[in-house]
DNA sequence: AACTTGACTAATTCTTTTAAAAAATCAAAA
DNA sequence: TTTTGATTTTTTAAAAGAATTAGTCAAGTT
């Protein structure tokens, strides 16, 4: 039954995200992971190819919550200023609760950065166009104006990246976890940004 | 003779920045440099306490230099905006001729962010207040408005370092250069940043 | 006294080796 | 088809040793 196959799918991510989460990829193991759901390490290679894939699997999770909680907000219909302060906070939610998940990652992204890690490239994209949506909708509003969407969503996501400086850092082998005042203080900054930034764009 | 020494330090100085420019604090020995000037290991530690001094005193001079240039370009009291897009662009011209002598700084910082290293955080602070001053003399010139200079200065830096997302990276321990194309890549977004930024801040 | 050096020590980095841990495989059982 | 214990292969970690480099110092030169 390729039903059963999906839910146990599930649970297997479901016990990994919470120790990637919070341990991170690198101090999490497929023994640990294995022993949370009480079954065989050489089980979870049968429904994944690989830790990577696993590791894989549990972000592209992750992000799509990120971007459904955005794109359900989007439906109703508010300003641009609204929606992109609501992506912007967000997003910090998912990554303060999920900081040693997204750390793997963008350290990997760190190390090579050309091939976008093959992994994250993806990823990377999928946000920057539903920005690049989020400014359509604005254009349709007439709130703002735009003439190359993709390129002008990379430009904010890249200054919105700026404004972490100084905190991706860290030693990338402790699974430290930025404090909350950071996330703050970054936070703080990137709804700066978004407002400088929208009324740069806007019409007139 | 304070006079001599002056004249020495300086000639050190010259010789380091073209080492540490090329090949990177850390492939470039206190030897290599002492033979350059052809004469002892011993005597650099006469005129520099120590390695990191000397490092510090060359990546001070780069700086100044690139302060400098755009310290003089302001005073021809142009707009806000030729101003800031001079500065992108000098700092971009002086950051690719010295790579490798920024390369340790940033790791550094990257490595040390909290601290901002003790070592890098003036540098990074002046290159902030020059911004702040340049927004300053648009909010004189009316041609913006800003409540807080200090921090919409800082914004303005770390959007623009965003924009590099991507180029600090490569393997820290190699001095590989990034190649021209990827700096231009910078310095367009860097201007085309610089541009939204402004107009975001700009009057009514 | 200011400047310079060769020879020395101390600290750091690099290599190699070895052991441990964890990833990944597989034949066989349920 | 799903599950496992046992095995193999890769990665990581630690230790030891060699080599390079930072930094010091007493003594010599100008």
């Amino acid at each position: 039954m390729s039903k059963n196959v999906d839910v146990k799918r599930a649970k297997i991510l479901d016990v990994a995200k919470r120790r990637f989460a919070h341990f991170g990829m690198a101090k999490t193991t497929m023994a640990e992971i294995a022993k949370d759901l009480s079954f065989s390490k050489a089980l979870l290679y049968y429904y994944f190819p690989d830790k990577h894939s696993l590791y894989t699997a549990v972000l592209e999770h992750v992000v799509n919550e990120m971007l459904n909680r955005v794109e359900v907000y989007m439906r109703k219909a508010l300003g641009v200023e609204d929606i992109l302060l609501y992506a912007v906070e967000s997003r910090m939610t998912i990554m303060r609760e999920n900081y040693n998940l997204f750390e793997y990652s963008s350290s990997q992204f760190i190390q090579n950065p050309g091939e976008m890690g093959k992994n994250i490239g993806p990823f990377f994209e999928r946000i920057r166009d539903q920005y690049s949506r989020i400014l359509k909708k604005g254009v349709e509003n007439k709130e703002i104006e735009v003439d190359d969407f993709n390129e002008t969503a990379e430009l904010l996501l890249f200054s919105l990246m700026g404004m972490r400086v100084g905190i991706l850092s860290k030693d990338l082998n402790d699974c430290l976890f930025p404090t909350p005042d950071e996330f703050d203080l970054i936070l703080t900054k990137q709804q700066k940004m978004v407002k400088i930034f929208l009324r740069g764009l806007r019409s007139i």
